[in-house]
DNA sequence: AATTATTGCGTGTTCGGGCACAAATTTAAA
DNA sequence: TTTAAATTTGTGCCCGAACACGCAATAATT
């Protein structure tokens, strides 16, 4: 014989719902899931009484039972193209770990970013996987759009991450803000530079074509000098450069160099400040400062002997993280996510480094 | 009639244990949580399978039947006496709402940070409570000593944060690194001033007895100095403030600008940043650069115009998160937990605040 | 030798929800 | 009507671990 105590304190289960309903549990469960036909006024009474008594699933519970798996696919450059690519790799691990206990899995389809093709070739590749949610990194514009379509179709949600492409909204976008972290680089140029000087921009190709990024950064820390009516005080160039010729690097800069009216600050918009730091080793040059971006090995070098002054970061681990932790929420957990979320700048010099590396599973995550 | 598949797939379970050791899921639950009886021999096997076959307890499984509940009591000044410590309660609320699924309970006892009596009080009454974990800011050395002496005997965990204090091993400490900020700060202040000039330490007091950190701070403060071969170069002052009465601190003020030459630089170590600022402000003095500590709304308010530089952050939402993490990580997981935890140190402008605000509920965690 | 402790170990129930299947009821077709 | 089919609702087991209970075997006590 079972004694059932109709309200167990203030914890409202199924069984409660369906005393209260006059049903069994199989019908509550029924309701709630949208599965099976339940009579339409049966349906609505059970509906009435879950908002009514507050009802909340407890997930434990669920999850014990239940053998479902859901099934992620996280799609980025390979980082042994682009060290940057470490950081978020290791955070999509970390979340894959924490989640692993829901029968979270998370496939990892990385690619040559400087190869379009390979880049539709591992889209395609997951596309036809269909996972239950898909983390990305769209790099490319233009070849990405036809996959939203399909994966929008499919009703499979996918969070962007690191760049942004708007329409087709994505669950959520998880990301850097470029255009703040321009105003911030030319905050600290400036506090580091109180005299009139000049100041270049530069912008250093991976023939990656984000260059959308690299505008905003451009536009941030130009209107940081506009914006403080400091815009007759110091002067603002910028530059384009590639690497693929050395000689062409080191013959453009010098060039620069010579013609620009006491040029004291460097600011590099993509994560090739050691590139310009070497440069201004082998010269011999240490009175330009360098602000750069991305906590890589070698800008690491150049922070820590002084030639560049801050690195910006904006918490990569933690972008491949908060990716699949918002997937999660979303299919695992059912709770909403927000639309946009963006991690906070890091300034970055030599004394508070140690706090940023990855030592063991430093991470930073926003709740 | 029963089929037992002797390993579902990867995922090692109590039963698969006993089938292995040839004993019943009774026996192996005895071992594991080392109660009843056990002969010697046979707990040696179970152990030896559970470390062969690597296994993890099934955390859904383990709280769902379990109506075990977790009482963790928090330690910390009111922030009605002083605004940083909105900061820590409502990350030790966030921590208590995340781990609410699995029976955590946080009771808050907060006292004036002035009154040691009350600090006192507020500790005895918590130590009758007989909490199963403790979070604690030891803002008084000597009166703490006793407390902790009673935690060890109860055996009752207890976790350090923004303050610290040696001996009596705590299972955790999270915290400031006030050195390292002093270096930071000094860092920012060397950066902002690349010609020979004067700066000042500046310790306002609070009336709190937390004299260590200060001393850390300039420690670190003027040692950037020392490593960096500028001690020549740059004259470092400090001195120590009180605002009990407010001319006796103008009128100091007044003396140290009057006999400080060429004096370019403040740095607060406390987070009253805002008290010179606005004495600065009044003095009409805008060639002096500010550098503090803490988020707070009068420091914001001069970081928005400018007359405070930086603000150093250490993440005290987080602290105050992760403390109560820990206690859970402990407890409620059984995981060891790292003795000692440093937040990042964050350097905060105007033009990276907004992300370190809490708007609705941005917060960092460390995993 | 009979009784009682003590120790060692197995069984069975519980937690809340998922889900397969069975039962009951209604509707449709013959 | 009778019977079959479709719809609606109820029952019971499972998930993995915690824990209470109880049985058996051995040891200690009278």
């Amino acid at each position: 014989m079972k004694k059932e105590r109709p309200q167990k304190n203030t914890i409202v289960r199924i069984k409660d719902i369906a005393l209260k309903a006059e049903v069994s549990t199989g019908t509550v469960d029924r309701v709630i899931h949208n599965r099976g036909r339940v009579a339409e006024d049966v349906k609505n009474r059970v509906l009435k009484i879950i908002k009514e008594l507050n009802y909340e699933p407890n997930l434990m519970a669920r999850m014990l039972g239940s053998k479902k798996e859901y099934h992620f696919a996280a799609l980025f450059p390979d980082h042994n193209y682009d060290a940057f690519w470490t950081a978020p790799k290791s955070g999509i691990e970390k979340a894959e770990q924490d989640f692993k206990q829901y029968n979270v899995f998370v496939e990892q389809y990385v690619f040559n970013p400087q190869d379009v093709d390979d880049y539709v070739k591992k889209a395609t590749e997951l596309t036809r996987r269909k996972p239950d949610g898909i983390l990305l990194s769209p790099i490319y514009y233009k070849e990405t759009l036809p996959f939203f379509e399909k994966w929008k179709a499919d009703n499979i949600p996918f969070v962007l991450f690191n760049t942004q492409i708007a329409d087709f909204d994505p669950l959520s976008y998880i990301g850097q803000d470029s255009y703040q972290s321009g105003l911030l680089a030319a905050k600290l140029a400036h506090y580091g530079n109180p005299d009139a000087c000049s100041m270049l921009i530069a912008h250093i190709d991976e023939k990656i074509s984000n260059a959308q990024h690299l505008v905003k950064k451009e536009q941030g820390f130009r209107n940081y000098f506009a914006q403080n009516n400091l815009d007759h005080k110091y002067k603002i160039l910028n530059v384009e450069l590639t690497r693929s010729s050395q000689s062409n690097f080191i013959k453009s800069l010098d060039a620069l160099i010579e013609n620009t009216f006491d040029l004291k600050l460097i600011f590099v918009t993509t994560s090739q400040a050691y590139d310009i730091a070497k440069y201004l080793e082998q010269r011999h040059i240490n009175h330009i400062k360098l602000i750069g971006y991305d906590l890589i090995p070698p800008n690491l070098h150049y922070l820590n002997n002084g030639a560049i002054s801050f690195l910006i970061n904006q918490n990569p681990k933690g972008q491949g993280y908060w990716g699949i932790y918002q997937l999660a929420e979303y299919l695992v957990f059912k709770k909403e996510v927000p639309i946009i979320k963006y991690l906070p700048l890091d300034v970055v010099t030599k004394e508070n480094l140690n706090y940023f590396l990855d030592e063991k599973d430093q991470l930073f995550i926003e709740i």
